[in-house]
DNA sequence: ATTCCCGGTGAGACATTGTATCAATTAGAC
DNA sequence: GTCTAATTGATACAATGTCTCACCGGGAAT
């Protein structure tokens, strides 16, 4: 199972030389699958549904693991118990919260890339990726 | 106990039309004397301490009250069991997380005006503020 | 100052979610 | 194929957030 076609994630990993084991790929799948903003327990439920005898415990310990690549990034959405997350396609991702109803809003084009330059020259950082998040009312919300 | 000073977020808690009460007012203040990263756990021994008669259901309903203002916003710094709580002094706060070693690095200066302004143009939106944060490797993770 | 009302509170049982432990398994280098 | 360290799954446990409900009190109106 080592050559077939590997998403550029998985190559991620293993670059990072971490092995890739049926539960983290079953756990990038169901990120990848289900759309932007996941919590653990729909991540939970969507890799159970795929297979079964993977356990929780790898789940989470996944989910830490893809946060540490920053492939992935916990935020906080609607409830304060568990964090939605989201992924970093480039490393990097955007978006608007209604502080009303919730929704959110993503858009592209932050314009960041010069200021993560600079922080990486000034504070002698190695940045991996980025996520800046808006706070305030949607349209709907604004009247 | 109306007319003595006032914190400029208090005043923004009451101009929005909540009350001032005791539960909210220890919270504020353990937020504001704890430094910049809290945990609800830090919270609520810093406010217990204060004052043992306050409840937690308070203080968890108080930092989501505050949460809403955009006066703080929970973030997942080390583990994704439990957000630590940034203030956002004037609307917004940046920071970067060492993803070796949790170390969070605050910076000024975002830029970010400008792309707040023009967002709120385009989607039609009220923003109240933005939490920026980098990912990465610290200068200490770096070698 | 007094009254009133509704938002807010405290207690604590409860639900949910993340973690620790440890023997058993497996990916991947050789 | 063999080996070994990394990883896993199960489960018990710990930590954290939420709900309910009777009671309270901030603050506007009077």
């Amino acid at each position: 199972m080592t050559d077939r076609a590997l998403s550029p994630r998985a190559q991620r990993l293993r670059d990072a030389g971490h092995k890739l084991t049926n539960a983290r790929l079953a756990v990038l799948d169901a990120l990848e699958t289900g759309g932007g903003h996941m919590t653990s327990t729909e991540i939970l439920n969507r890799v159970n549904a795929r297979d079964a005898s993977i356990g929780r415990a790898s789940v989470f310990r996944a989910l830490d693991l893809f946060t540490r690549l920053s492939i992935i990034r916990p935020t906080y959405i609607d409830s304060s118990m568990t964090p939605a997350y989201v992924m970093l396609p480039d490393g990097h991702h955007h978006h608007i919260i209604c502080t009303n109803c919730n929704r959110v809003i993503e858009f592209e084009d932050c314009g960041l890339n010069r200021l993560a330059a600079e922080l990486e020259r000034r504070l002698n950082v190695q940045l991996t990726g980025h996520l800046l998040e808006f706070y305030g009312l949607c349209d709907r919300c604004a009247s």
